[in-house]
DNA sequence: AAGTGGTCTAGACCACCAC
DNA sequence: TGGTGGTCTAGACCACTTG
């Protein structure tokens, strides 16, 4: 529906640059996950420096079209992953249904205390027991997103025994008879920083978007708070209302 | 909730300027809205050059501490606004609920035509005439979003001839008797380009997000789609379910 | 007119990864 | 070990905004 067109005329080099490969993409010279040409290689193409490049590159990053992967180079991005995170769901089987491979690494397993933080967001008392969850996740080996999951060993008694390196939801809907109520989400684009950021090896400053997930029973006893940090170009969230 | 903390010994000049800039921010030195000053001289504090020092400014503009204005300088992010794109809302009352000051820019309308991207989207047959809106829409001065609507004109005889500098639901309500049922929600964190980017006022690559959102009324019919493209740190979306 | 950010050059050294 | 991206220097000119 876009109509107005750019004055291409005497755009910043950069931007040309930008444009080169975003068209090799769109006419699939370039597939997702292969890799680009080294920025050095790239900056002679284009008879400029590594400087220029990169701004190109981060350009065509902020826009979601490439990502980069440790010190191994530019790639290509794939489609975004469909979410919806009002709804009960397993990631393995979203990620399945969209014919991509999940995996699930669980990061580590804390008994600890409700914090300030986390009481005012759950409605939990400070002190009160909390069993803390941290996991990473995968699409095709690519590590997309960590997350924070808190767990009320008060409706959950003996979570923190269990192998969480599957679904959580199916764990509470089979074992503990939870089916969630009254979320309450919230989200906005930011940048990881760490610990995150190196816990999906990306930059610190890589644009992610952070989504906070507060679940409840049919009761309305607290049951979970989920805490997600998301490459940013690695989805696409979905809403319905009725 | 977080335990793990950063090895800060030895990370590098452009994160330690960053955080410099954070702290000060945090403090309550630098209030939101007010001038950081100026790249060169930034540099010269920290005894780097204005390439380190843009990269740091980088990091807090993606992590959306601060954001810049065309060629003004570089100030301090305000609070996101909060927004629930799920219910009949009027933003400007939205805006001003949060002590905020709104503005409404109606940019164009044109009477057109339905395309084959907004029939596959809105359900209407390419060639149906659609009235197209776009407009832009400020918080305390700042330009934060621009927006494209696409109207159903055999729902809203007339639409084409009102005024839209002002809240686009209560005149649906008011005027045609239409409440707003079964929204499709979608939204993606992605780069503002061009045209956008100008629209709003910002260099093209400025990190953003993307948000659609396709609206019908109690018997299903097809009445609005709109396509927002807001600044990255100007928002902060919430979701309720039950 | 002066100052700002926007763009760009032509190099350099380092840490890390794959071979 | 060679190539990659990550970080950094010390400049330059330009477009635009503000006084």
């Amino acid at each position: 529906m876009q109509e107005r067109v750019d004055e291409e005329s005497v755009s910043p080099l950069y931007l040309r640059v930008r444009d080169h490969l975003a068209a090799q993409i769109a006419k699939g010279l370039l597939t997702p996950n292969t890799r680009l040409p080294s920025e050095r290689i790239l900056a002679e193409e284009h008879d400029t420096t590594r400087v220029t490049t990169r701004l190109a590159l981060a350009q065509l990053e902020a826009e979601g079209r490439i990502y980069r992967s440790n010190r191994r180079g530019w790639f290509v991005s794939p489609p975004r992953l469909i979410y919806k995170p009002t709804h009960d769901y397993s990631f393995s089987e979203n990620v399945t249904a969209q014919g991509r491979v999940p995996a699930t690494e669980t990061l580590d397993v804390t008994s600890t205390q409700t914090n300030s933080w986390l009481a005012t967001r759950t409605g939990m008392a400070v002190g009160d027991p909390i069993v803390w969850l941290r996991r990473r996740r995968q699409i095709d080996g690519r590590p997309v997103l960590v997350e924070n999951i808190y767990l009320n060993p008060k409706r959950l008694p003996g979570i923190e025994t269990y192998n969480f390196d599957r679904s959580l939801w199916k764990l509470l809907r089979e074992q503990y008879g939870v089916e969630l109520r009254g979320k309450q989400i919230e989200m906005y684009p930011t940048a990881l920083v760490d610990p995150q950021a190196s816990a999906i090896g990306v930059t610190a400053g890589t644009a992610g978007l952070y989504v906070t997930r507060c679940s409840r029973d049919a009761d309305g006893c607290f049951v979970e708070f989920d805490e997600e940090f998301w490459l940013h170009d690695a989805l696409s969230i979905q809403v319905e209302v009725s």
